[in-house]
DNA sequence: ATCGTTACGTT
DNA sequence: GACGTACGTAACGATC
């Protein structure tokens, strides 16, 4: 044994375990959206990173087999040959091993014509000739003969998080031979999974006893003629076996490795890459435990790792200092943080740290004055959250020239967690941070919160300046700080305004609703003669219709059959039954009520729902809205309409205005495809649906019957989402040929649709990213993907991207059009929602007119297009009553 | 308490 | 076998 090891070598069988992992989690409950299956990949990971945090070693390996032949196959073609085919599900997720591994910084090996057992061995000889304690992880029991004082074996029991430590001892007790005599016992007992096939009759416990009593396989077989009993004749009888066994059996130790010990040496792990993984394989909580292996110098942006040195003085220095020295350098970057209880600066290599609540009121006005300069630029890490905050207290933040949540988001807006940790860990490695304490509640007690906000400043200023340098070579710069960073104090003044709620209204909507749901349920239950079942449970309804009724099966889904609305109404077309219809109208009124409960909780002490509006979430560009979401308030039916009527036009104020562009996908399509027939269309301002239809059916405009109408505005729409003949005939409920005819139709007369649809997707395979008329991007990697399913959802994002995120441009840059007419017009009317191509605003007496020229003007130009910008205005009481 | 799944509202 | 983008919310039920 050697005195003192020098470090750990962990190496793993890859495939063995990859193996174990499959096996030991269900694949149904590890795959991502797009059916890629990922339990091995999850297992595998969570197994490795388990035992690098628990047994830390300092060098680590993951060997592979490779598919083709090994010198064992060469010398007997049928070792191994009994294993089953590799299920599907398992070989796909192999190349997703590996490249976890090299997001890990993970040595993975392999030698063509060798198995990864004998680099195991190999390495494992190196190893403990290097004075190195070597791990070997496998599920092959060949390993256990590498076992000796300075090499421990791990073989999983179970799945692969339950691992049994085989030291000299331990297989001693198990097998009863030492590790080294233990391919001898294996020889003679045969090995299943290999097609190795033993002495018949002679189990484990003859054959080690044998080896106790000769010595050793070599003595055996010389003495073999001794050997008693009748398992000493079918000894005799298998003499061959038990050599040819043997010889396969043996790991080789003196292999010429692929990358030397050093090269296995274990240097950290590669934040950007990791967050990449478990974006693309849908990670969630793997996520957190594989950062930790993230170290700081690893990877990192080589300018940005300026160090940065936090210096915290006391409040009132900081605060004297601030209006001295920051504002006579406005030229530089200014990073800045605010929260509720402090505001942290960081300008010219110094760092300022404010504790609010220990300012003086001279102290702070003059924080405050420098807070509100619009000439003192700022750049914050979520300038919105920090408006708010400074808002709370009676301050105004201007001047915010970046955002670097806003600026990682316009350089990738696929992924996800844009968060300040997240993106320090992503950009500069990871970062220790006076905010990031784990998991117990940061009550300030270790750390001011002053000192937590002046670093904070100081990292989104490095942030910055490697943030801004990636969005102008994506060349966004312009979208970025002409669009997206006016943008958020636009959003920040509207979440603070709200839209006013008669509570009362909403109130009498819930008891109608709850009133009908229960009214349904009773007829549910009528219907199938007792309440034995949960309506809002899926799985009970299953046993319900397709066990107890006995229905036909529907769209199959993970945990059986689906009773989604879709489902429950062609069932009810092939078998009628009053419990179907029942359910649905259940379905509706629980919906509803529940939509309405949510609004209602929503509804703050003013008597307003306050939304936030994220920039940074919609991967399109869109924004999208939670707590709640006011952009997806049912409109279809008229019981939606009926909880429009809640939203209301505040005391104060005169009227609810909501503007909203006509058709603006269709119209950007146009002009994106230069399509004349569709420009004309939009040029001549005729009813777009019909112009279409009589070209697509050949006849006059004036005979186009709304059935038609319908039929091509449809499939008009479906266009821009990649929708496929399939889907236009489940949607038409027509023969899928029907479908496919009137696509054909469709682009026979507007082919430059066709073309521009099919040129999109061309275009963005061979840049990697899609494009909006305003330039911002979208990266899909997946384009090139082997896995079809995969390309093909990448396919018809990269084609809707650019037409969504366009109209997303659009109105966006229209909302900073109307806010500063607002403003220069000193008009008190103010916006108060945006819902994709619709702005609401709240007007002030008098200003309506002028409120509804203003968003005519600046929605109707808010590009130049080869089409006009038609937009609808309407004026009312309510959000319903506007929408008319 | 947390997570995945299903379902469903909008554009 | 799948087959229309982009989201947010809620309930259920399994799992910790």
């Amino acid at each position: 044994m050697s005195a003192t090891p020098q470090g750990t070598l962990l190496l793993v069988d890859g495939l063995s375990m990859a193996f174990r992992a499959f096996f030991g989690l269900p694949v149904e409950n590890f795959s991502t959206s797009t059916g890629t299956p990922t339990n091995a990949v999850y297992g595998f990971t969570t197994m490795l990173a388990t035992l690098m945090r628990d047994r830390e070693p300092t060098h680590v390996a993951v060997a592979f087999d490779l598919p083709g032949g090994t010198f064992r196959t060469e010398r007997l073609p049928s070792y191994k040959g009994t294993r089953d085919a590799t299920p599907p599900e398992f070989e796909p997720q192999v190349p997703l091993i590996r490249e976890m591994l090299q997001a890990l910084g993970v040595a993975s090996v392999d030698k063509e014509r060798y198995e990864a057992d004998d680099l195991l061995a190999t390495y494992a000889r190196l190893g403990s000739e290097a004075g190195l304690r070597v791990l070997v992880v496998s599920g092959d029991r060949d390993t256990i003969q590498l076992v000796n004082d300075d090499v421990t074996l791990l073989y999983p029991r179970k799945g692969v998080s339950d691992l049994v430590e085989f030291t000299p001892d331990a297989v001693r007790e198990k097998y009863g031979v030492a590790p080294g005599q233990y391919p001898d016992l294996a020889a003679l007992v045969g090995e299943t999974s290999d097609n190795l096939p033993g002495v018949p009759g002679v189990g484990p416990k003859t054959a080690a006893k044998w080896i106790g009593v000769y010595g050793g396989l070599e003595e055996i077989l010389s003495q073999a003629d001794d050997v008693p009993g009748k398992a000493g004749q079918s000894l005799r009888d298998h003499l061959d076996q038990v050599r040819l066994n043997r010889e396969l059996n043996h790991l080789l130790t003196d292999l010429e490795v692929p990358l030397d010990l050093e090269a296995l040496s274990y240097g950290g792990a590669d934040a950007q890459a990791i967050h990449e993984m478990c974006d693309a394989l849908q990670f969630r909580t793997l996520r957190d435990r594989l950062l930790p292996f993230v170290v700081g110098d690893a990877e990192a942006p080589a300018e940005s790792r300026d160090e940065v040195e936090v210096v915290l003085e006391g409040a009132v220095d900081a605060v004297t200092a601030l209006t001295g020295a920051v504002t006579l350098h406005v030229d530089g970057r200014t990073g800045a943080d605010a929260d509720a209880w402090a505001v942290g600066v960081f300008h010219g290599g110094e760092a300022w740290g404010i504790d609010l609540s220990s300012l003086t009121s001279a102290e702070e006005e003059s924080l405050t004055g420098w807070l509100a300069d619009a000439t003192v630029p700022k750049t914050l890490h979520g300038a919105k959250d920090a408006w708010h905050s400074l808002a709370a207290r009676g301050i105004e933040l201007r001047g915010i020239v970046g955002d670097t949540q806003i600026a990682a988001f316009l350089v990738n807006p696929d992924q996800r967690g844009f968060d300040l940790d997240s993106v320090l860990q992503r950009y500069l490695g990871a970062v220790p941070s006076a905010s990031a304490g784990g998991d117990e509640l940061d009550l300030g007690l270790s750390t001011s919160p002053g000192l937590a906000a002046g670093e904070r400043a100081a990292h989104v200023a490095a942030l910055a300046d490697l943030l801004d340098a990636e969005v102008e070579s994506r060349g966004m710069s312009d979208l970025y700080a002409d669009l997206e960073i006016p943008l958020v104090s636009v959003l920040a003044r509207m979440e603070d305004a709200g839209i006013a709620v008669d509570t009362a209204h909403l109130d009498s909507l819930s008891d109608e609703a709850l009133g009908r749901a229960a009214l349904a349920a009773q007829d549910a239950y009528d219907a199938i003669g007792g309440d034995q079942v949960n309506l809002g449970s899926p799985k009970q309804l299953q046993e319900v219709l397709f066990e107890r009724l006995g229905m036909p099966k529907t769209r199959k889904i993970k945990t059986g059959y689906s009773t989604d609305a879709g489902s429950l109404q062609e069932l009810h077309a092939k078998r009628p039954h009053p419990f179907l219809e029942a359910l649905l109208a259940h379905r509706d009124s629980t919906k509803l009520a529940q939509i309405i409960k949510g609004l209602a909780s929503e509804v703050r002490a003013d008597g307003r729902i306050h939304t936030t509006f994220s920039q940074t979430v919609a991967a399109t560009g869109r924004l999208s809205s939670r707590d709640p979401n006011l952009q997806n308030i049912p409109i279809r039916t008229d019981e939606g309409h009926r909880i429009r009527e809640a939203f209301v036009v505040g005391a104060e104020f005169e009227t609810l205005v909501t503007a909203d562009y006509s058709q603006i996908e269709m119209r950007i399509m146009a002009h994106l495809s230069g399509d004349e027939a569709l420009i004309e269309a939009f040029r001549g301002g005729e009813d777009l649906h019909r112009f279409v239809g009589a070209r697509v059916f050949g006849v006059e405009p004036e005979d186009v019957t709304p059935h038609m109408r319908s039929q091509v505005k449809a499939m008009s729409y479906g266009l821009a989402y990649g929708l496929s003949s399939f889907g236009l005939s489940k949607q038409l409920g027509l023969e899928v040929s029907q479908a496919q005819a009137l696509m054909d139709d469709y682009f026979a007369r507007f082919g430059a649709v066709r073309d521009y649809l099919k040129g999109v997707v061309a275009k963005a395979r061979e840049d990697g990213y899609t494009e909006t008329i305003f330039g911002r991007r979208r990266y899909m990697p997946d384009l090139s993907s082997t896995n079809r399913q995969r390309r093909e959802i990448a396919e018809r994002a990269a084609l809707n991207a650019p037409i969504q995120g366009s109209a997303a441009d659009l109105i966006k840059r229209a909302m900073l059009g109307v806010e500063d007419r607002l403003r220069d017009e000193r008009l008190a009317s103010r916006q108060v929602l945006q819902v994709h191509d619709e702005l609401v605003v709240e007007t002030a007496p008098g200003e309506r007119d002028a409120v509804e020229a203003i968003l005519r003007e600046e929605m109707g130009g808010a590009a130049d297009l080869a089409v006009p910008l038609d937009v609808n205005v309407g004026a009312g009481a309510t959000w319903r009553a506007a929408g008319h």
